[in-house]
DNA sequence: GAGCCAGTGTGAGGCGCCTCACTGTCTCGC
DNA sequence: GCGAGACAGTGAGGCGCCTCACACTGGCTC
């Protein structure tokens, strides 16, 4: 990783706001509460690929993602490693460190360049206390993660690899209007949390039945109906 | 189920106050606030084995145990189950339904008679808006909720069934002071998600190696250390 | 164009866990 | 005391997924 001077030092505050004011969870305040909080808020860029923080690490802030993407991942005393989340420009993340005060419970990392706002823990509380509704907000935020986590938790269970592969598949694709998604088939396997090599196999057998397209770190789905009735036993 | 008539009519508003200020959720409120709040709580009784909620029913309400205990699982369309937590008096249940305005994410069943308030999504909300502390403590409740799910979900992925039973032993035993718990071996294989056989199989093993003690309906750990080292690999 | 690396496709063998089947034992209600 | 049902223990066979191994294909750099 080479280092470079920051190469856009952006209008500074003013800004912020404006980015904070985006984000779900502070849309519904006011201009003066935004300037507030975005006079805490400190802007941080990272290069692709580095290190936003590490499972294990005391969690002191959140962060909200301005620009590109963030990963969060976690791995086994083994080395093999699972993609807990992905987040892009208006999620927040980091969040449970910082409000149970415990440390970090995975990885994060920059899957492109990408630009954060960093709320610390010291100014984050009290700022709770004093609105609300970014507490309510948050509470809807973090319950629907639960929500999300105790679904992986009922699939990693019951369901096989097809209809695991197939979910993951759904999901990667879904906010694509083409249904199409580029990753490697490494990086689904990482998803799903089973083989390369397995993940090949059911793949071929749906590029065999016409129910995907396959490219070189390229998937896209053809009939999405076959992959959800797959993905639902 | 047969029905009966209330069997405790008990002291209405005050009592409710007082258990409520015992719950972790509360414990910093004054009186006035309490009082307020009970005012809305309504207390319900359950015998034991009756559903309290059902996967997928609508989430109006949160629920604080006041005395009993409470299973919440989730089951597959081949009608295998399992655990996904167990709360006692002073623990609350059902927030993220509630929270997220979705609906329930398991079966919540009474393991033993119990008696619960209920506190109602429309009565809740306002409250979290008045008092601010309630939502930040509920904030680190749920995220410490969300803190063990991931962990589970890392467990399922990366452990195989020695480490995820030792894991599930001493999680099971840790509050007993003789390190013991009640529980056959099919309620362990729930919690554990995987075979009762294969269960039984791994149990066997760690009693010829004096690390555990069995008997029906009966588990004591005997060299916890001895766990621990397997649960960390 | 040569060489390299990341990504893909596929076979073979093995292990871990599952299911089925059955026996034995404890507990409880009558 | 006796039958019923829940719980515990164990063998056998099978399937799903893993790992290892290797061949093949782009696309990249020099």
């Amino acid at each position: 990783m080479t280092l470079h001077a920051n190469p856009e030092p952006r209008s500074p505050v003013l800004n912020k706001a404006t980015i904070l004011g985006q984000h779900e969870l502070f849309r519904e305040l006011d201009k003066d509460a935004l300037d507030q909080i975005a006079a805490y808020a400190k802007a941080r860029e990272f290069r692709r690929g580095a290190t936003i923080f590490s499972k294990g690490d005391p969690g002191y802030c959140l962060f909200a993602v301005v620009r590109g993407e963030v990963l969060v991942t976690t791995s086994s005393s083994e080395g093999k490693s699972a993609v807990l989340n992905q987040f892009e420009a208006g999620d927040i993340f980091g969040e449970i460190a910082l409000l149970d005060g415990m440390s970090r419970t995975g990885d994060a990392t920059a899957l492109t360049d990408c630009c954060l706002l960093a709320l610390e823990r010291r100014d984050f509380i009290p700022l709770l206390k004093k609105t609300p509704e970014i507490a309510i907000k948050l509470l809807e935020i973090v319950s629907g993660r639960l929500r999300r986590t105790t679904e992986q938790v009922e699939e990693l269970m019951f369901m096989d690899l097809r209809g695991r592969l197939a979910k993951t598949l759904l999901r990667l694709t879904e906010s694509a209007p083409d249904r199409s998604a580029e990753l490697s088939q490494s990086e689904i396997s990482q998803r799903v949390g089973m083989s390369r090599e397995m993940i090949n196999r059911q793949l071929q057998v749906w590029v065999r039945e016409g129910v995907i397209a396959l490219g070189r770190r390229r998937l896209t789905v053809l009939r999405a109906d076959t992959l959800a009735e797959a993905a639902s036993r």
